[in-house]
DNA sequence: CAGTTAGTTCTGCAAATACAGAACAAAGTT
DNA sequence: AACTTTGTTCTGTATTTGCAGAACTAACTG
């Protein structure tokens, strides 16, 4: 018999937890809202699930009860996730199975990202500017204009992170 | 015949324009870029014309023949463009066409837009902490610090374009 | 009124997506 | 060695998407 399992295999904290209608609920609107970003839908859910669980994380087979979807769609989802670095596992001494959470710590590095990635369009308008005539100089300049201001605001984002942590202390 | 007509159908502005590789290649690129951000692949690809047309307004049928796709794809693309505010047409006297041309002009209002759409993940961190016990602290201690953010965030967004507009000055 | 132009709506299909279920692999258990 | 657990990979399929082509509408034209 193993040496470390018996206390973890009946620690409380490792039974699934029930989620009530207005869980389910959530994590479906919080599914739908991550497909409109272009995730699929279990992707989504996941996250939504991640986010709700009590324990923060949670086993595979835990996600496959509670989302009643297959092994391959959920191994797949965490598959992504984890390719995305927006979730990892971690093990337990004795115990085989995988408990997967967000990387809820790096939300920082992670919205600054999305904020960069948004002003990434700069580097288009910039290229488009190049192979314009002056043809239709009003439309240059309002093109020009954008351009400024996304490198303006891709300057801007570090020290927006650092105003929050002084308005914060 | 028509009063008007000559002189604008004669127009050199109003002929096809010649798109060189390089306008083609981005034109490709910016379709790209916009399909990842969830859109349709011909929707980003009409966005790219727009943007790289010298007259900045393009009639229906030269979209169809620059981009060589049906009159159908075109019709329900530029529908879609007009239902999000991104694109409008103009008419000319004695011209049936319809000139379509990106609403480059509220540039700032789209963008805004945007980044209040990203913070709107603030709601569900919200309802999410509204739902969750006190079990695991630490976690919840870093979602009301994202969300905590986001909401510093959305009241910086005004004060961004004000600074823009000061230091353009 | 027959014919043209400009664009929309309808119908159908080819390809992509998202998932289920089965087969499979790896590791532990008895 | 047979069996169980934990997950992955493969195969098939229902659904959705994105578009083409045809039929249609509306307005002008001769």
């Amino acid at each position: 018999m193993c040496i470390f399992v018996p206390l973890l295999a009946h620690n409380p904290n490792r039974t699934k937890m029930v989620l009530t209608e207005r869980h389910k609920e959530l994590i479906e609107r919080i599914g739908v809202f991550h497909e409109h970003k272009g995730m699929q839908p279990l992707v989504g859910r996941i996250i939504g699930l991640l986010l709700v669980h009590e324990d923060g994380e949670v086993s595979f087979d835990e996600i496959v009860e509670q989302l009643g979807v297959s092994k391959s769609a959920v191994s797949n989802a965490l598959t992504f996730l984890q390719a995305k670095d927006r979730c990892i596992y971690s093990t337990r001494p004795g115990d085989r199975k995988r408990y997967f959470a967000l990387k809820l710590s790096d939300w920082r590095e992670d919205f600054a990202k999305e904020l960069e990635n948004i002003a990434e369009i700069q580097k288009f308008i910039d290229e488009v500017l190049e192979v314009r005539t002056e043809k239709n100089h009003e439309f240059n300049c309002k093109m020009k204009d954008f351009s400024e201001f996304l490198g303006f605001f891709k300057k801007e984002i570090p020290a927006l992170f650092e105003r929050f942590k002084r308005q914060q202390a």
